[in-house]
DNA sequence: GTATTAAATTAGGGTAGGCTAAATTATGAC
DNA sequence: GTCATAATTTAGCCTACCCTAATTTAATAC
């Protein structure tokens, strides 16, 4: 039996916390971004724990076995290669992708997947500037990015990604010129206010808040792997 | 809150079997077509009687309601939008399309179905030759058509639909290059055999079961509200 | 009208996925 | 070490869907 979409919803979501923060994964911590009761998150571990998608401690926390990240990163791959394929070829609004993508990846099948990627080409990134999983479904190396509010004043930057969490946050950045593969200059970095960056030659002063969901990386850096400016739409 | 895909499908089955013979549409009809065992539908139509979205006669059937059947509708067109869009722009081998567009009709959004439509320049026939509804939802008029086995012998036809049920029997009629919008010539009827057709020079021998699923028109009657030719592709 | 039969419903039971409230366990302060 | 707190699990309940088996109703034959 293939995964229900909570079923890989809950996976996806202990693959994103174990990246950020690694194992072991609390049970509050996936509730809460998937806006779920607790209770109701323990009995889905329970159930991803006799189909071994995941090992867990009780009152410890969770990780994924092999199995499980390969439904996670499988999950994921469809995930971005849907956010590329609705901005590239059906003219959704970068911001709205994430959306529409989050529902369909659950009911999409191989042979869409398949047919996507080569109507694609096989990119290697998405419109926020993460990474595609190949075929082989091994799991991305997340390329290690500084986000925007811990960057020194004076930099010379290239935005490498913007997460894709919040809608409007995501209409402001594009509103404001700010996507993957823009060079900014930081002008000012204040402690607990805004951020003011030079954007194509104009000052944007963007909320702490939001800057930190953009991820940037030093001119310098820039190199294959990372690989940002294929995708330089704004 | 929007109907879960049982709900769709259910109502999409009754509206199917209304047109085919009209209402009242019996609980078994309804779950041979579902594939669910009879009790699983007596309990669905319980579901669909208190949403209002259809009115029933203990033990004699059930009818759509007025928002039942635009609920019907609206899941038709995702399909047909769908399977127009998968034959169009995802290369879908025609026999192939159906399968796909059965799932993901439940799981598309205002905006996607809009953007489809847009993209596909606002097709009126998908392509086995079934009408799209419109935005507004209104049913689209079935044109009045003869299965292939009614017809008599030395007609100069064209085929206006190929059913969609049967995967085996579209790769079947797609290999022997009958399409919607192909023009035949009905060389013999036998009563419990085959059916032979002249198919672009060729004779091409149709066993009846599969004959019953290909609608066709009288090359007289060929007209714009019909409008096969649009989608000759074989 | 009665008997047969087919169709439909009811009865009873199962799993997934959701909740709140109560109990339990781990953790950090002191 | 004890205590307060936060995280986690358990207990108990709900709905949607799914099933089989038993019952009831409708329709048909005679």
């Amino acid at each position: 039996m293939s995964p229900s979409p909570v079923i890989e919803d809950t996976l996806k979501t202990i693959y994103h916390l174990q990246q950020e923060a690694g194992p072991p994964v609390g049970t509050s911590a996936i509730a809460d971004r998937l806006d779920k009761a607790q209770a109701t998150v323990t009995s889905t571990l329970d159930r991803l724990e006799d189909q071994e998608l995941i090992t867990r401690e009780p009152y410890q926390g969770c990780e994924l076995t092999d199995k499980g990240r390969t439904v996670a990163v499988e999950v994921l791959r469809h995930h971005r290669l849907l956010e590329t394929y609705l901005a590239d070829h059906l003219d959704y609004p970068w911001e709205q992708v994430h959306e529409e993508a989050d529902r369909l990846e659950h009911h999409i099948s191989e042979e869409f997947e398949r047919r996507l990627a080569e109507t694609l080409e096989n990119p290697r990134r998405d419109p926020h500037g993460d990474p595609i999983p190949g075929e082989d479904l091994e799991p991305p190396n997340q390329d290690p990015m500084t986000p925007l509010s811990a960057c020194e004043v004076g930099d010379r930057v290239v935005i490498t990604r913007v997460s894709d969490r919040n809608e409007d946050d995501l209409a402001y950045l594009a509103d404001v010129g700010i996507t993957p593969g823009t060079a900014v200059h930081i002008v000012d970095v204040a402690p607990f206010g805004m951020i003011t960056l030079d954007v194509d030659g104009t000052e944007q002063a963007i909320p702490e808040e939001v800057a930190t969901s953009i991820r940037v990386t030093s001119l310098n850096d820039v190199d294959d792997s990372v690989s940002v400016d294929h995708r330089g739409d704004a």
